[in-house]
DNA sequence: GTAGCCTTGAGG
DNA sequence: CCTCAAGGCTAC
């Protein structure tokens, strides 16, 4: 755990790296690729993201380690923030000789000398002098991090985060929109180190910073093996015999699939076997340490992991694989095995045989997923098939985009991002501000700015694919009282006919911001769009949904890429995270806020994360229209919604009864962003040195509120004071939200060493 | 070291 | 008893 000093320091320094401090900056001169990025664009928020979501999963061998007599191995030839608390806890008295190496190579590389040592201790010389050489090579390598936690006892090898920092495979960069900059992470990597709690060791090593950045280290991510999902998996409960066997199995023939005259029962899992392994492309053999891969790519991962293997990479560490050249690089093959999903823990520390392991009901509900897809797919295409017939070919809502099912591989299907019910909202009347922003014809509230087509790349590239089998059908949320209006199609409005995607840029999305809050009558509107203040036309504009909305799918899609199951309380923590690092990344940027000291700010933000979160989310349901859950990649539906709930189910009533006060009020872009500066701006937060400026500005964001609502919502009585009565409100069920992700931290399952805790703790310790 | 095939054994 | 995902064996 980290000391109360630690934290408040951790979190000092991060903020104060956002700040441009000279750390941030040198950090920053190592990005030659990006020279014209600012500290706070979006791209080093990324970077943030990244790398908190690989301390995330980096998180979880605390837990393991207390729960089993376990000994650790760390290899890390990287920056690997996200382990250092574990390898400063464990390090005691060793690696005096790393710490040269450090400065030396400008990167870390740590080995855990002292637990390699026990576990050489069981080998004989010869191997032992091996493997000694095979760590130095390592410790000589850059980018590898690879740490696991060896079992003796038991059956695994637990893994405790893993990153290759460079090898940031065409996987996932190819799916995910935001996935791409991995190779431009230091400045974020850096900044993480310090949140993580590791202030002694990173600032006192500002040299310790690499060119690679954290590219989430997804093989971790469902390590703990606790299963709490927010949402029950489509399971059905009679897939299991559904001529399962793919070995020798009755036969029936190949295209059962497809046969038009089969019922879905039909339906062999012989076609799960036909997907090309995710490592190199070979015929799938069975499920494997995870996920279906191929016979080879098993042998050599279970080769790789039993016999602890150390591999390096003569080229770039970035080397293609596929079938014909997967033995070229064993190094690079280990990384994406590990970046595609294969789990260290399935392999087994006592070589046992036979029998079945935790990830046997995992494999099951896989199976039942993709039973599931491949009947919704066997529907589809009949109904194609009678709808040509007929001559009719408009698509079945079951399925849009399904004629294309015939040629598409499962895998590739189950992995398109379902975004496509981010519909927006019917109505989208445009706001004051939006036609103060010359982005609305005042008179015919017809936006200026026609909707690019930026909305395709939404969540990495699923606005194109869409379709997928979701739609209307997956909305079965207890909360979709007619608030949500996901779904709902409808919308003609003006900004709203974005389809699929329904991200738009940065400007597009303040045209938005309104919708479906607005009656149909934008008298109040036109009234005087020109005296919105030029204060709230600056907020606004700081305010970027699409980024939102991107980062949001990108890192959902990132995390559940090639994954079986994830947990999806982990994937909400995550996410929660990412949100905090954006919610950072826009506060330092503001006005009043950014003049503040590091001190002040830290208390603030520490003081009203969790609102803001609440609201932002708000924010997101009324003006962006996002969608109550989505379907992942991996087949999984997560629940958007918990997100705003901060994990509490039960809070959504209340949450409802928020979303419709604040829509009755014709809450807009502009009453949001003014909400949002009066919760960060809290003057009676305890321990803010620059009270004055604090409470200034918090004034001055209540005048100018005062002054948009009477002037753009006339209409609205006592809006001013209606929206302020709604902050409490969101406090409270902001505070509920923190008590439940804390009582969960507190049992351990939640991931540490996130923002999102340190956070908590925060808080807790004022 | 690789990869195809074989053996094993818990769970259904 | 059957399944199937572990580990093992061995020709290459």
């Amino acid at each position: 755990m980290l000391l109360k000093m630690e934290q408040q320091q951790a979190t000092a320094s991060f903020i104060s790296s956002l700040n441009m401090s000279p750390f941030s900056l040198q950090l920053e001169q190592e990005q030659p690729s990006s020279p014209a990025l600012g500290a706070g664009n979006s791209n080093s928020n990324q970077q943030l993201l990244n790398a908190a979501a690989a301390a995330a999963a980096a998180a979880e061998t605390e837990l393991n380690a207390e729960d089993y007599n376990s000994y650790t191995l760390h290899l890390t030839g990287n920056n690997n923030n996200n382990s250092h608390q574990q390898q400063q806890q464990q390090q005691h008295n060793q690696n005096q000789q790393h710490h040269q190496q450090q400065q030396q190579h400008h990167y870390h590389h740590q080995q855990q000398q002292q637990q390699q040592q026990q576990h050489y201790q069981q080998q004989p010389p010869q191997q032992q002098q091996q493997q000694q050489q095979q760590q130095q090579n390592i410790a000589n390598n850059p980018n590898f991090q690879y740490s696991y936690i060896y079992n003796i006892d038991s059956q695994y090898i637990f893994p405790t985060g893993y990153q290759d920092t460079t090898s940031s495979h065409s996987q996932q960069s190819a799916n995910g929109g935001a996935g791409g900059n991995s190779q431009n992470n230091a400045a974020a990597a850096g900044g993480m180190a310090l949140i993580n709690g590791v202030v002694t060791l990173n600032t006192a090593q500002n040299s310790a910073v690499n060119s690679g950045g954290g590219n989430g280290g997804s093989s971790a991510s469902s390590a703990s093996g606790t299963y709490m999902s927010l949402l029950p998996p489509a399971t059905s409960s009679s897939a299991p015999h559904l001529g399962v066997s793919h070995m020798g199995g009755g036969g029936g023939g190949g295209t059962s699939a497809t046969a038009s005259g089969s019922t879905p029962d039909v339906i062999d899992f012989k076609h799960l076997f036909e997907e090309l392994c995710p490592v190199c492309g070979d015929k799938v053999s069975g499920y494997h340490y995870g996920l279906l891969t191929c016979e080879s790519c098993k042998g050599f991962f279970k080769r790789t992991v039993q016999n602890k293997k150390v591999y390096t990479c003569v080229a770039e560490r970035s080397c293609h694989i596929d079938k014909t050249q997967r033995k070229r690089c064993p190094y690079c093959r280990f990384q994406k095995c590990l970046e595609v999903g294969m789990k260290l823990e399935a392999v087994r520390a006592d070589r046992m045989r036979g029998g079945r392991n935790k990830f046997g009901p995992m494999y099951k509900r896989d199976r039942a997923r993709k039973l599931q897809v491949m009947r919704q797919r066997q529907i589809a295409l009949q109904a194609l098939r009678t709808s040509m017939g007929t001559g009719d070919m408009k698509p079945t809502p079951l399925s849009p985009g399904y004629q294309t099912y015939s040629n598409m591989n499962i895998k590739q299907e189950i992995q398109i991002p379902q975004v496509s019910s981010l519909t927006q909202s019917p109505d989208s009347s445009p706001s004051p501000i939006a036609i103060a922003l010359g982005q609305v014809n005042a008179s015919t509230g017809v936006i200026a700015t026609p909707l690019n087509g930026s909305g395709g790349s939404a969540g990495g590239g699923g606005g194109g694919g869409g379709g997928g089998n979701n739609g209307s059908s997956n909305n079965n949320n207890s909360t979709s009282d007619g608030i949500n209006r996901v779904g709902s199609g409808g919308g003609s409005g003006n900004c709203h006919d974005t389809g699929t995607g329904s991200l738009q840029n940065a400007s597009d999305s303040k045209l938005c911001f309104d919708s479906g809050t607005h009656p149909s009558s934008t008298a109040d509107s036109i009234i005087e769009p020109l005296r919105v203040s030029p204060m709230i036309r600056e907020f606004v504009q700081s305010i970027d949904d699409r980024e939102w909305q991107t980062q949001l799918f990108a890192l959902l899609q990132k995390q559940t890429y090639n994954q079986v199951e994830v947990d999806l309380f982990e994937l909400m923590c995550k996410v929660l995270d990412q949100n905090l690092f954006s919610q950072v990344d826009w506060a330092r940027n503001t006005v009043f806020f950014k003049d503040l000291k590091v001190d002040d700010q830290m208390k603030l933000l520490q003081h009203s994360w969790s609102d803001m979160l609440v609201l932002d989310h708000l924010h997101q349901r009324i003006h962006n229209g996002l969608p109550d859950e989505t379907q992942l990649n991996n087949g999984q539906v997560f629940n958007l919604l918990s997100l705003g709930l901060l994990g509490v189910p039960q809070l959504s009533d209340y949450f409802n009864e928020l979303q419709n006060k604040l829509q009755d009020l014709k809450f807009d872009m502009g009453d949001y962003v003014c909400m949002k500066f009066l919760i960060l701006l809290n003057p009676d937060v305890r321990g803010i040195i620059n009270k004055k400026t604090v409470l200034q500005g918090h004034e001055n964001v209540q005048a100018a509120l005062l002054d948009y609502t009477l002037t753009c919502y006339p209409s609205v009585t006592d809006k001013f004071r209606r929206l302020l009565s709604i902050l409490p409100d969101i406090h409270a069920m902001a505070t509920r939200g923190e008590e439940h992700l804390y009582s969960k931290h507190c049992a351990g399952s939640a991931p540490t060493q996130t923002l999102l805790m340190e956070m908590l703790h925060a808080k807790r310790k004022v």
